[in-house]
RNA sequence: GGCCCCAUCGUCUAGGGGACUAGGACAUCGGGCUCUCAAUCCGAAAACACGGGUUCGAAUCCCGUUGGGGCCA
């Protein structure tokens, strides 16, 4: 409902869903500017400060964390953090088929590399909804014995069937509720569920959209526990949810649809409703879910990358959120400006480039120190000998940030830093300057160089400006070669940088063997 | 199929009825700077999906259409 959205939002106050037949339990949740969206007063005196917000993200461990679900923890962790309030990790990890200890490993460690720490979550036990069973099971006894939840003994292949033929009509399938008040015995295999309100309609008050109104006719008395035992995930959500008493469920727009289900549980087990805020989804070129088939959507694969965590961050920020005309955001800025209502409701394209353009930004703004740490894991990663020398490497780093994007790109930039170029490159680029001229010149060079004690960026650059005067040559005549010998490409950092960092026996070095083989080709 | 969400440059977005000749950023193209490539600076091209209303006035509010996405399996 567009109506009523952009009023909704941006107010300081609403008024929680509640359907008519649950009207007893209506209340108004309000809250000041510090905390907009507060939690449920109840009896607490108008005067009383709100209680702290409880956010929670709740990936499942059934794959890698991906940019979307990234994301969707981001915001969430962001709302904690802005209002000073806890941020939790839950695994819902009720899929055992799926699940397994190395996704939860790997998302754990996606979080962390993000800088997103959770307040509350693993390794404490009973953030893990495996280790929740009892809690599911108890609440729905109590639904059950208090005739909010009743048995339904329908076979699933008839389910099954009746499904087939709704939809073979073009209908949809709803459950037609004939075990409702059957009282099925408990010892008839059955699986539970929850006694919907035959009318009217739940309104999801949503932070993102406003108001969304669902009519009860659209639902159906949804399962909460399988025959099997196996409790439903909109249950186990719900019974989280409240039993960890979280203010603000923060998810993607997928659970929309799945919210209003999971209100009417809320108000059968008699708890308030927390606020809901359901995020637009993350895109692939073509529009559609970003999925794998749109390439690495993994965090972990963007680390292994070489990307930068801050620009992930900051753009995963800004894909769907907005502050004015801003781009570039601090981790602590992103905590200061964040604001659900500034989220868009419409879904938003990954776009590589411009991730690539934020971490090529934040690679200029870090301390070469820094990026010499992060070079040498990332080599190490790979199995490459990483040089002792951390202030070498470190100049090497501040070298090279300014043209690279991710570390990957910084180290094959900077391959010659490590190991002597095996062949020149691009070839027929590098022929135009091997050169019958090119001999003396690069003999006459060698002898300077010889003869070079400061070995010096600036002091190298006026002895090159010297000799290419008395040449009567062009700057560039002279240090493209250079470039060619030293790196092996055309393209590097400064080449006075280069071969002062390289250190005056290894460009000498290079530089006779450029020379050797000139002579050998010409 | 039913229900729900969504719709401003290629992409991310600003926009809260008059300040809109629709702003910024990435990407693209052109130019300056320059030892190469970058970075940086200057410039260019580029959008309110469509149709009806409401209003003196609509990118902005309402309705519809179209298109996209999601959920139900």
């Amino acid at each position: 409902m567009t109506c009523g959205a952009s009023a909704v939002r941006r107010r300081w106050w609403w008024i929680p869903a509640t359907p008519p037949a649950f009207s007893g339990l209506s209340r108004t949740l309000s809250g000041s500017r510090g905390f907009r969206w507060g939690p449920p007063l109840r009896r607490l005196s108008s005067r009383a400060m709100p209680e702290p917000v409880r956010a929670r993200f709740a990936p499942s461990p059934t794959g890698h964390l991906h940019v979307g679900g990234a994301r969707t923890a981001l915001f969430t962790w962001l709302f904690a953090r802005h209002h000073r309030g806890v941020f939790i990790l839950r695994i819902e990890d009720t899929d055992r088929s799926r699940s397994t200890e190395e996704y939860i490993a790997s998302i754990l460690e996606a979080l962390r590399w993000l800088g997103l720490d959770w307040d509350e979550g693993p390794p404490t036990p009973g953030y893990r909804q495996t280790e929740r069973l009892e809690i599911y099971k108890a609440h729905a006894e109590r639904l059950l014995a208090e005739g909010k939840a009743y048995r339904c003994a329908c076979p699933p292949e008839e389910l099954e069937a009746a499904r087939a033929a709704a939809q073979a009509r073009g209908e949809t399938f709803r459950y037609s509720g004939k075990c409702r008040d059957q009282n099925v015995a408990a010892d008839v295999p059955h699986a539970l569920r929850l006694k919907i309100p035959r009318s009217g309609q739940t309104v999801v008050q949503d932070l993102i959209h406003g108001r969304v109104t669902f009519d009860h006719g659209q639902l159906d008395d949804w399962i909460l526990v399988r025959t099997d035992g196996s409790p439903t995930y909109n249950f186990c959500v719900v019974v989280d949810d409240v039993t960890m008493k979280i203010t603000h469920v923060i998810r993607g727009n997928d659970h929309l649809s799945n919210t209003p289900k999971q209100i009417l549980c809320y108000h059968a087990l008699g708890y308030p409703v927390p606020a809901f805020a359901h995020i637009p989804m993350i895109l692939g070129p073509d529009r559609s879910r970003l999925s794998k088939r749109h390439g690495a959507t993994s965090v972990l694969a963007f680390k292994e990358e070489g990307f930068l965590p801050e620009a992930m961050v900051n753009y995963l920020a800004r894909l769907g959120w907005s502050h004015g005309d801003q781009e570039i955001f601090s981790r602590e800025e992103l905590i200061e400006h964040f604001d659900l209502a500034k989220v868009g409701q419409a879904g938003a394209v990954f776009d590589r480039a411009k991730l690539e353009w934020l971490s090529n930004h934040w690679m200029r703004q870090a301390p070469g120190e820094r990026l010499a740490h992060d070079l040498a894991s990332y080599m190490e990663r790979r199995g490459i000998p990483v040089p002792s020398d951390r202030r070498w490497l470190a100049q090497v780093a501040d070298s090279l940030k300014e043209r690279a994007s991710t570390l990957r790109q910084m180290f094959e930039m900077g391959v010659f830093y490590f190991a002597e170029p095996a062949n020149y490159d691009p070839p027929e680029i590098v022929a135009k300057f091997f050169t019958p001229e090119a001999i003396p010149r690069l003999a006459l060079l060698i002898k300077r160089l010889e003869a070079q004690e400061a070995f010096e960026p600036d002091a190298l650059e006026s002895l090159y400006r010297g000799l290419v005067a008395q040449l009567e040559l062009k700057l560039v005549d002279l240090a493209q070669l250079t470039r060619i010998a030293l790196t092996g490409k055309t393209v590097s950092p400064p080449i006075f940088q280069v071969a002062a960092i390289l250190g005056k026996e290894r460009t000498l070095a290079r530089l006779k063997k450029c020379l050797a083989v000139i002579e050998g080709k010409a």
